[in-house]
DNA sequence: ATATATAATTAGCCTTACCTAATCTTTTTT
DNA sequence: AAAAAAGATTAGGTAAGGCTAATTATATAT
């Protein structure tokens, strides 16, 4: 009945990859993803795909059913819960969480989830601007601009982040931009793709140069 | 380095059930606390012993050793502050909580044990009165008389209970004993061991009888 | 003191979730 | 269109943590 550690990571990985591999995700990218060698992740592939949680063809791609992905959701709404509870009741950064919420995701009582749900106060985002799915694995998806998409002279919120690296995040911090930062970009560098913008916090104002790289990980709205 | 889940469950048990086996632990009694059969724990306590978790003889009882206790009293502490948790922030009652808090104390983070602890406000106690190891694994274990030892016309004050299992503790709750109460000992029954006492909350007295084996399972200071 | 009962261990197997090496498909390049 | 490269699967193996059946120790009772 209750699926093992185990498989609820490859639901969670393959539903992830699925919304940028549409057509099935690879093998290969699930291995990578889950730090395992492909034979490992075919095997596993036979077995989810005998227990119908995705849609598999031996050499073809696989997807989620819709079975998996409610499971997927599931785990990803514990993830995110966490990661709020986490950050606004222990004080934790937005980098530290990720690990500490790898490990509660998998807590198995729905009970729980619902108290937790209801001790945040039922949140929309977790604290790195990502959805969090409702209990009954509703996910509001709004594809949103990446800050490299933004032409001069926009003024944009940042919303959330694609990277979640720790390194990433401290890289934000030392920047001062934080979910509900403005920006303003003032500038595009033509030569390296890099933005001159402009972070405002109530009342600081602080000038910037956003490498492309940056900008490409930082989602806007 | 560290510990398998497996393990730590090992180690508690062993743990507790070496402070009423103080000679050595049977393969038996760890086997039924676990629901495991005892090939199954003799294997485990050949790895212990390798690992020097635990000293073991060929045919002869266990003990922890000092770094197995250690371990052990970590789990017991992250169990119980979990408890606590539960019930003081997401007001699980005390019957519902052992689940959740036995899948909880296996969260490996330092940090975490660390927060949670302060967010608690460094708790001596669990929401059944058992003592909380603080993070140097001390623990208070202070050797409390059971109701049944309680002498006629004693006002004592209930402190915990013996039996943690859900059952008991719904009881408690109907008759309204909780952590706190006074009780009276007004008469013991010769014949069955029962007494009639007098359970005084807040204004509210009660008269109950209580059997003999509740007696027993309910420790008072 | 021996026979019996109880407890513990050994032997041999199973499942889950990993691995490497070898093989087979599919895709890409020339 | 054939050759090469990349990707996926099969075959066979390992370690952890379970099991049953059989054997060996220890404890208990006569």
């Amino acid at each position: 009945m209750d699926n093992s550690l185990t498989e609820e990571n490859y639901l969670k990985v393959i539903y992830s990859l699925s919304k940028t591999q549409p057509k099935g995700v690879s093998t290969k990218s699930i291995g990578l993803a889950l730090e395992i060698k492909p034979p490992t992740v075919s095997d596993m592939l036979k077995k989810l795909n005998d227990k119908k949680l995705i849609q598999y063809a031996l050499y073809k791609g696989v997807l989620p059913t819709l079975m998996g992905e409610k499971i997927a959701l599931k785990v990803i709404r514990k993830h995110r819960l966490w990661e709020t509870f986490l950050v606004k009741h222990f004080n934790f950064k937005w980098d530290e969480v990720h690990d500490i919420a790898e490990q509660l995701e998998h807590i198995k009582s729905p009970d729980l989830v619902q108290r937790l749900d209801e001790y945040l106060d039922f949140p929309e985002h977790d604290p790195h601007g990502d959805p969090i799915p409702d209990k009954d694995g509703n996910i509001k998806i709004r594809y949103k601009r990446t800050l490299d998409q933004v032409t001069k002279n926009e003024r944009v919120i940042m919303v959330g982040v694609k990277d979640h690296t720790s390194k990433f995040l401290k890289y934000l911090d030392s920047i001062d931009v934080k979910l509900g930062s403005e920006i303003l970009v003032n500038q595009i560098i033509e030569y390296d793709k890099s933005f001159l913008v402009e972070i405002r916090e109530e009342k600081k104002k602080t000038k910037r140069s956003l490498s492309f790289l940056v900008c490409k990980n930082i989602l806007v709205g």
